[in-house]
DNA sequence: CTTCGTGCAAAACCTTTGCATTAAA
DNA sequence: TTTAATGCAAAGGTTTTGCACGAAG
């Protein structure tokens, strides 16, 4: 074994040093497409921080401003866009009429709970999930490129009964 | 064991005789509405076949009618709504913008591999993924009411390489 | 310079709603 | 006769698009 071949089965099956950014030039690149102010300021505002959001949700933030960094309503859905067509983004669902979309870059494939009350999403992992898809896929000739499983009910606190202090109260 | 227990064993998970009307009228008494024509237009048009559908396509079949079986859109939307409520129906994806709806009565749990070429919904019953995902939702402490799992890919057909004719081809 | 991207405003869509009218129960 | 349901048209909301202008390669 060589020392590189050595190196790589050291580490951690992730892509340690590209950056989002660096995955999106790549794919701008391939497509002849530029790479604009504008793009970057998604880019950096998508990454920074937010988990789950929704495309309005960036509009209110980016398109009011007053400054430089402003980017209109059209740019920033066009950017999403570009930004699931890279990879870096994927919708995980549709909340109030809007397609919920979170970072899809050096994440393992996961899923959600939503909650129907206060719309939480909690994730989770679920590699056994993802082998059960596999093999039905495999069954139909179906060639999968992904999957999104949504799983609907109440979270542990919108669940809690409420009144805890008197807990005689709860046997009615 | 009993002959009424015996029976039981055989018989499929189906209640047989309850018809989808039969529920959505007891749905609409438990909540003082009423069974109208439209209602029953509807009904029946989504129960007579349809596997799985989008409202405007009942907009498009419905609400151009010239003769007494007419319903306009707002209805039609109503009633689907209803519907669902009644748990008659579900959503299963979202395609081309549209919410996807399937017969949701006398089913037992199933999932979609949905190709993303030519939009076809091939469905699968998974009872692995209802015990994994009940599994995940208990060590949340989530209450689980039902989940969807939607598989992405292209099918059997659509990922069949073209030009049978020639396979000398195939190798370019 | 040439081509791609941005902003704006308007359009497209699906879905919901207010209101006057009609029809169940 | 009381109250829910329908139809219409319009509104609501998100997402997309045509077009003229501006910027990146």
């Amino acid at each position: 074994m060589t020392v590189a071949e050595d190196l790589i089965n050291e580490l951690p099956a992730v892509e340690v040093s590209v950056t989002p950014l660096d995955k999106f030039r790549e794919y701008l690149q391939t497509r002849k497409k530029r790479l604009t102010t504008e793009k970057t300021i998604v880019l950096d505002e998508v990454f920074s921080d937010h988990e789950h959001f929704a495309a309005e949700e960036f509009v209110d933030r980016l398109s009011q401003r007053k400054d430089q960094r402003r980017v209109s309503r059209a740019t920033i859905y066009r950017v999403l866009n570009e930004l699931e067509d890279a990879g870096l983004l994927r919708k995980v669902a549709r909340t109030d009429g809007r397609d919920v979309y979170e970072h899809d870059y050096g994440y393992p494939q996961h899923d959600h709970l939503i909650c129907s009350k206060c719309k939480r999403l909690i994730e989770f992992a679920a590699e056994d999930i993802s082998r059960i898809v596999e093999e039905v896929a495999d069954r139909h000739g179906f060639r999968t490129t992904g999957h999104r499983l949504e799983v609907y009910g109440l979270c542990a606190e919108c669940s809690r009964p409420p009144r805890r202090r008197n807990p005689k109260l709860d046997l009615l």
